[in-house]
RNA sequence: CCCGCCUUAGCUCAGUCUGGCCAGAGCAGCCGGCUGUAGACCGGCUGGUCCCCCGUUCGAAUCGGGGAGGCGGGACCA
């Protein structure tokens, strides 16, 4: 693959990448790691299959790719029991293998209880501010009322991990990025290089707010075909418009990048079927009103079940 | 360790002083109507261990005692 064709990949659908230059050595290297680091969730939602289509981007661009399941820090998170997580971490794995991801799985208490980690944690902790440990974990932590010590620990060990997983490149979305920034600027306080990272945007929620696990306006594994098609079908999408339009990102950030072909079937009153060879097609028709937003939710739910099948078979 | 304040619907809170009317409001949620989607708009509906336990009382979210959790302050600083 050509040099060009790789950054491409990596490129493709990113919100950011701090910073390019840094990229633009890496992808020079032999074969250059990368990293993201999951809670594991009793619920696979779309959000985190954004960043695993970056992954799967990355292992086709020439990466090795390593998938944290970061017990640990799901547990400073206060989502429960050791025990309980690390089942959970496993069925997240295979959810993961299922959706096609070649990566290699690393549970992060295997390696984040040792000596030498918790040491460096401890140096870590001393050049770091509490204002600033704080302040990386707004998009991440479960409460922001009533911030427990927990909360603080997180984002220590988090940058601490792209060091002992000798990652070159951190991958997240951007509510990841504050913590990759302390991570860019502290690891090299205490002996490590500093990592580049690349973010991947954040799905806007079904209902056109932020997506937020009390408000369950999300698409996850555990809905059966049925249930996607009818959370699509009640989504927020405002004709004519990307703006906020959960839809429109999900063919963007989900279909397309699995589909190079996408059909629109329509009856000849409404103009037709249509295919699109890529969103920027999808995106012009949809902004010109050529697209109705009926249409493009059919479709959608479609495909995004085809996308979803495999991973959700192996969801429990 | 001591003192003060707080805890009521998914969320923000009212009600507690002075016990009694079905424990309320806004927002969120759900269901319809209007749209070839959703939203907006209109109409309707749902929603509670009043933090827990014990007591007083005919009757306790409300009063008394004990406890838990949260927040703030004080003290301690060998």
């Amino acid at each position: 693959m050509s040099r060009e064709k790789r950054l491409e990949l990596v490129r493709r659908n990113a919100e950011e990448i701090v910073t390019e230059g840094e990229l633009d050595s890496l992808i020079d290297d032999g074969s250059p790691r990368a990293y993201t680091g999951y809670e594991p969730s009793g619920t696979i939602h779309l959000g985190h299959l954004v960043t695993v289509e970056k992954l799967k981007d990355l292992v086709e661009a020439g990466f090795d790719v390593t998938v944290l399941l970061a017990d640990l820090h799901a547990y400073l998170n206060e989502k429960g029991d050791l025990d309980e997580i690390e089942e959970v971490a496993d069925m997240n794995r295979r959810a993961f293998e299922a959706y096609g991801l070649e990566a290699e799985f690393v549970l992060g208490s295997e390696f984040q209880l040792n000596d030498g980690y918790v040491m460096d944690m401890h140096r870590l902790a001393v050049s770091t501010t509490m204002a600033r440990a704080q302040r990386s974990m707004d998009e991440v932590s479960r409460s922001r009322d009533d911030i427990h010590v927990s909360q603080v620990v997180y984002p220590l060990m988090q940058a601490l991990d792209i060091a002992y997983l000798d990652v070159d490149l951190a991958v997240g979305g951007t509510d990841q990025r504050k913590i990759h920034m302390l991570a860019r600027e502290g690891l090299p306080r205490i002996g490590y290089d500093a990592p580049t990272s690349l973010h991947t945007p954040i799905l806007t929620g079904l209902d056109g707010s932020k997506m937020s696990s009390s408000k369950q306006n999300w698409i996850d594994l555990s809905m059966s075909e049925e249930d996607v098609e009818g959370a699509l079908n009640n989504a927020y999408c405002p004709a004519g418009t990307e703006t906020d339009n959960p839809v429109l990102e999900i063919a963007k950030y989900l279909v397309f990048p699995e589909f190079e072909e996408v059909e629109v079937k329509r009856t000849e009153k409404y103009g037709g079927d249509v295919e699109y060879r890529g969103y920027p097609e999808v995106a012009r028709d949809f902004e010109s009103g050529e697209l109705h937003p009926l249409d493009l939710k059919k479709s959608v739910s479609k495909y995004l079940n085809g996308v979803l099948a495999p991973a959700r078979e192996n969801f429990r």
